[in-house]
DNA sequence: GACCTTTTCTTGAAAGTTGAACTAGATAGA
DNA sequence: TCTATCTAGTTCAACTTTCAAGAAAAGGTC
């Protein structure tokens, strides 16, 4: 393993190695803990739960599918699953789009809402000790560069955040 | 949502909620994107093909399953299901472990190094393109310590990894 | 309006994951 | 030895995710 090219292939470096390694662990490890803390504290899995809080922060608690499939960055088709079972469990309810007769909204309900009240506490304190109380605030501010570096290199292209002139 | 404690609770400041959404966004978008590129140009997910390089680094080419498990950071159930799924498309073979006869090794197959080394280039590329190559130097050595601080803090506890003796 | 394309969302089946229960073998103590 | 306990690995059922297919409405063009 070297820094050199070998028949047209860049492989990584041993440092590059060491550091997707980590990545894949501290990744893995960290989705792993908050699934089975929120399974625990909130009987969902991480996903379902940061739906909720998007729905949350979401002006009148609702937002479109696509939107909140878009914001969220799954597929529709897994939303749709999603919000059946949060259906199910009386924390999202749906409603027709009136503008449009193809959309649905997604709205929070109260008991949706009290939910999050009651499981954000414990939520916050487990990222914390993951992530935040670990990190000095330098280390914190350059993560976030370098995750925003990654995450608009990823974006699916057409988005406003591909269009330079909104930069 | 302010950095002070209210109820308790210590909340995000603002700098950490974006650090924090760009993070999932990253993590997401980069997992699906791997999931997906290896899906095509292996046949199968982002852990699995993991898995199997593990293996190709192992001395001989194999490994005990809590082993292979506890280096992957996934249970010993999902594992159990992978190598079946590995061993019917004959990347993988389980042995019999001879000092242990509760013990089972996965062995990677020559198939399985063979596939190995045909979709490796690929995959390197990817990575390289959605993180090496968006990167500074500078940044990739602060980002490794990050992500060895998080992971280090979520290891389960007993570990060499826990003990100050070894460090 | 008729026609074609695109967008929105859902569905169903196959694949993958989880957590608990279970079998078999190893280990340790009386 | 006998017994209790622990460890390795698998299996089952419930749940989640994916992918492809499809229904319904919207948007454009002539």
């Amino acid at each position: 393993m070297t820094t050199a090219s070998t028949g047209g292939t860049r492989w990584l470096s041993d440092e590059e190695q060491s550091v997707w390694r980590a990545y894949l662990h501290a990744t893995t490890l960290l989705e792993d803990h908050l699934d089975r803390q929120l399974q625990r504290d909130a009987g969902m899995p991480h996903i379902y739960y940061a739906l909720l809080v998007q729905l949350s922060q979401a002006p009148r608690r609702q937002m479109r599918m696509t939107e909140l499939a878009k914001d969220a960055k799954i597929t529709r088709s897994r939303l749709s699953h999603a919000v059946a079972r949060l259906e199910r469990n009386g924390w999202v309810r749906r409603e027709d789009c009136p503008s449009d007769k193809r959309g649905q909204n997604a709205v929070l309900t109260d008991e949706g809402y009290e939910m999050l009240r009651r499981s954000a506490p414990g939520h916050v304190r487990a990222v914390r000790q993951a992530m935040f109380d670990r990190l000095t605030p330098e280390q914190v501010r350059s993560f976030g560069e370098i995750m925003q570096v990654i995450a608009t290199g990823l974006e699916p292209e057409g988005t406003d955040a591909d269009l330079p002139w909104l930069r």
